[in-house]
Formats: C-alpha cells, structure tokens, sequence
DNA sequence: CGGTTTGTGCTATATGATAACGAACGTCAT
DNA sequence: ATGACGTTCGTTATCATATAGCACAAACCG
C-alpha cells in the first residue's frame, strides 16, 4: 500500500465526495456554485494529478461553445479563493484540496514519475516556518510548499 | 533596521561580491563563465527583487544584437545548475543565491509590498519537512518553500 | 418590477518557455 | 598547427500560461 493511497480508493466516489463538499460548501456560505464551476471541479477530481488550465479548457470546449480561457481561469480563481483547490506553484497546474472545510497550510508531495499529488497538513511544520518567518519580522500571508521527488509506489517499482 | 538588511548595504560591492563568487566557484568546477552569463547574473544582482526572464532579456537585448529567448533561459539554466541563481516557483522569476558554494535547501520570504526576497536556509525547517516525506514513503529531491507576505520595513512603513 | 451585483461570452493580447538546427568557439590529443 | 569533438550561441518558429476589457445575461434584492 502506498503512502498516497491511490491503489483501490473507489474513485468515482472520490470524486462525488469531493463536488458534494463543495456543494455544501457554497450553499453554506452563500456562494453561486454555478454548473460551469462544478464542471471544472469534476474535471480537476477525475485525477490526483495537477491539472494545467488548458487541458482543462479542452475537455470544456468539448461541452461548451465558445469557451476560452477566461473560462476556465475564472472559475479556477473562484475555487482558489474558496479553498477548493490548490495551484501547485512549480507546475502551473491545480488540484483538488482534499478538505475544504476548514482552513489549512497545504504541503504537497509530487512525484515526479507518477506525477501525481498527494496534499499533507502539517502544522507543526507550518508553524515551524510561521515562526521563522516572523522572528525575521515577517508577516506571512502564505506559505508554498512543494516537494518534489519519488512517491513509494514509484520507488517499489 | 529591516530584516532584510537591504537599507544600507552597499550594493555594488554586493554585485560584485556576487559575480567574484561566481567566478570563483566556476573556476574550481573547470565551468566556462562567458560574458553572456556573468551579465546575466550581475543583472540578477541589480537587485534583491526577482527577475523575469524577459526583464532580462530586454535588457541584455541593448547590448547584445539579436538576443532573443533561448539567449537568457540558456544562462540562466546553466547558473541554476550551479546554484548561482534560485528560481521563485510562485512568480516565475529568478534571483541571485546568497551563498552558491555549499549545497543547501533555501527558503524565500517574498514581501508583496515592496517585492524584494530574502533567503533563508533553515535547516532544521528542511530536516522536518524531509522526515515528514520520508515517513509517507516519499524519496524528497528537491524542497519549494516560498512564504509571501510583508517584511518588516513594509509593516513600519 | 427595476436597479444592482455577479457571472459568462468573446476578442485580443500579454507573459513565460522550449524546440530545432546550424555556425562559431574552446579544448585537447595528436 | 590541425582536426575532431563537445559546448555555447544565434536565429527562427512555436508552444504554453495568463490577463485585460467590454458587452450581455442571469441571479439577487429591495
């Protein structure tokens, strides 16, 4: 079994988890969780790889006329600011954030064989730069984190 | 007195210690530092903000008669390379390394206000990050760790 | 209903990065 | 020196990522 735990999850069910979340989300919140945006989830959740904007924009050409960057830039914006997905910064692609619900540092781990992503929440070592960071008389405003390497499936291979 | 300690440094001499060090590390490791690559890095050096790439390029365009992309991404992959530069992941731009000669993981604080970056390198912070990995069977090659907010000079100010 | 805000369509353009190929240059053994 | 080899650079073309700006439509709110 891999750290990242992809072998046998049900990933269907993965996905509809993911979008009922949001859903609850919104509704919560009060925020227009609108058919182009839940798209655009579904699509970021048909895999645990970073997704790149225009791969995204491809399959939303396929069902939407006339769609063009701005598109999907947008609704990637609105999932950003709402937690529901993350930009991996070394990639210029997105994921899915695993919990939105409550705030969080995100870390990420990207194999690079694979490709895919796996999100960590420690606190404790966000707290460890947080500390840093401040003691330097820095105000953090967000913390990217993103390491890069081998997942244990890929290393088993 | 900022934490950055950008102030009242003496910035030439900053430049120059810079590309002497750079000069020397490519000296030993028998690496062909050419004019092209060593005005690359002294434009890095300008400053203590990142530069784009294409910054670069029109600046390097003045001098140099039909220089074009492939002209600055080439130098600017060899000083990454040899640790002469750091790439800023979550701005797609380039500054120079503090302290190229030991290998080391780096950390940025990145003020948004006044754009200028500092170079951490924490061990301890890179050590808990790389147990962490390690202990979700992850083989860690390389670290990203980018923290953006606003340095002190930019809260007193 | 009517005014306001928010979301989307659409066109254009800015910004960042790489592929491919040949010519020039350095290095080094002969 | 000479030539063979590897590296660096010039040059053109193209790809990839992201945003600006404006008009129209849909939802929201009194």
């Amino acid at each position: 079994m891999s750290m990242l735990g992809f072998e046998r999850h049900n990933h269907a069910r993965c996905i509809r988890t993911a979008v009922d979340a949001a859903d609850t989300l919104c509704a919560t919140r009060g925020l227009r969780f609108t058919p182009l945006r839940r798209r655009v989830l579904e699509l970021i959740w048909q895999s645990h790889r970073p997704v790149g904007a225009y791969d995204l924009l491809d399959q939303i050409k396929v069902e939407r006329d006339g769609a063009a960057p701005p598109t999907v830039y947008r609704a990637l914006d609105f999932l950003m600011e709402n937690g529901l997905v993350h930009r991996i910064e070394s990639l210029n692609a997105f994921v899915g954030c695993d919990h939105p619900d409550a705030p969080h540092q995100s870390q990420f781990l990207i194999c690079t064989s694979c490709r895919r992503v796996a999100e960590l929440s420690d606190p404790a070592i966000a707290q460890r730069i947080e500390t840093k960071a401040s003691g330097a008389g820095f105000q953090t405003a967000r913390q990217t984190l993103e390491v890069t390497g081998t997942c244990d499936a890929c290393t088993e291979s």
